[in-house]
DNA sequence: CAGTAACCTTACTCCCAAGTAAGATCTGGG
DNA sequence: CCCAGATCTTACTTGGGAGTAAGGTTACTG
């Protein structure tokens, strides 16, 4: 039910996605729809939050605490890909959608933002990075699932390198 | 007229702003936009094109095709910064849209990110970098943008750094 | 001063999609 | 077997905004 509204909220973008089809996609009416979720923004919420909820919890399954930083960052990059990867309808709408501040729709995906930024910031210690690497990861994410040919193992490394170039910068 | 069209773009994103709305704020009436733009999309590819446009050709000018490729690059990243501070509305609009394929508005903005890459490919050798790199600065941008207090040249400064990182990783 | 053509506006039509009212169907308890 | 309540569907209403038809206004020419 979820996965219908989610993929043809990454096929169409939210407006251009009707309750109608994503009714009919979850083999459903569409009063159903309202009835659990009470509006399209309410779905739409409902959708991201799942996403971002599982996101997250494969990033920090993926990243044991004990582990050095660097293997931290390096596995939760790879449980990023993965879930990219595997979920490409939800990637597609967390990034998508993860710009455009469309007041109602823009807090759910604001949330996660801050909480990958949040994690980050407490490995490189600097705001301003932090932004730029998430977007760095999340253009270059894109870029692979539209270039399969590369291995994963290469955008993490890419990545990596440029983490590397901010410890290197701070001596 | 466009500059208007530009604004309520990016302050409401390409949906919900109404031709009506973009109409009265240019001092102007509907059916003018039509006789101009032919559709609301026309209207929105002539502005984006006009935006690209003008950020690409302040890089141009920034870059001296004589200097040396690092010093190229600098120029044409602080043009970017100066662009976008002094164009919000344009910029927004850029990167908002950016990432949502909506297909027919898509293919205007694709233009740009691919001059945009092309030329970062020409210096780095190396797609997925350029993707990455071109993902941290818009990301950067946008959070500079909010971040008034950081001065641009240290921005500037993050990115020749991930630059730099690169010419490391080859050696 | 008329006629004409470029230009612009008011005042619509029409469609699409969000949201809903009213009733059908299915389930379990007496 | 019948009733109550949950669950779901068909079939609407409604609003908003893209696009347009028809007519007004200005400016220029004889």
């Amino acid at each position: 039910m979820l996965r219908a509204a989610g993929d043809l909220f990454a096929a169409r973008g939210f407006h251009a996605a009707s309750m109608d089809e994503i009714a009919e996609a979850a083999g459903i009416s569409k009063p159903m729809l309202y009835n659990y979720f009470g509006s399209k923004e309410g779905l739409y919420a409902a959708y991201v939050r799942s996403s971002a909820q599982a996101l997250i919890q494969r990033m920090r399954e993926a990243a044991s605490p004990s582990a050095p930083a660097q293997e931290r960052l390096r596995a939760g990059l790879l449980a990023f890909l993965t879930y990219a990867e595997q979920h490409r309808a939800g990637w597609a709408v967390l990034h998508n959608e993860a710009t455009a501040q469309s007041d109602p729709l823009a807090t759910e995906v604001m949330n996660l933002r801050e909480r990958l930024t949040g994690m980050l910031n407490r490995i490189f210690d600097d705001d301003g990075f932090a932004h730029a690497f998430a977007g760095a990861t999340e253009s270059l994410v894109s870029w692979w699932l539209a270039h399969p040919e590369h291995p994963k193992d290469l955008a993490v490394g890419l990545l990596m390198n440029i983490a590397e170039s901010k410890r290197a910068a701070d001596t």
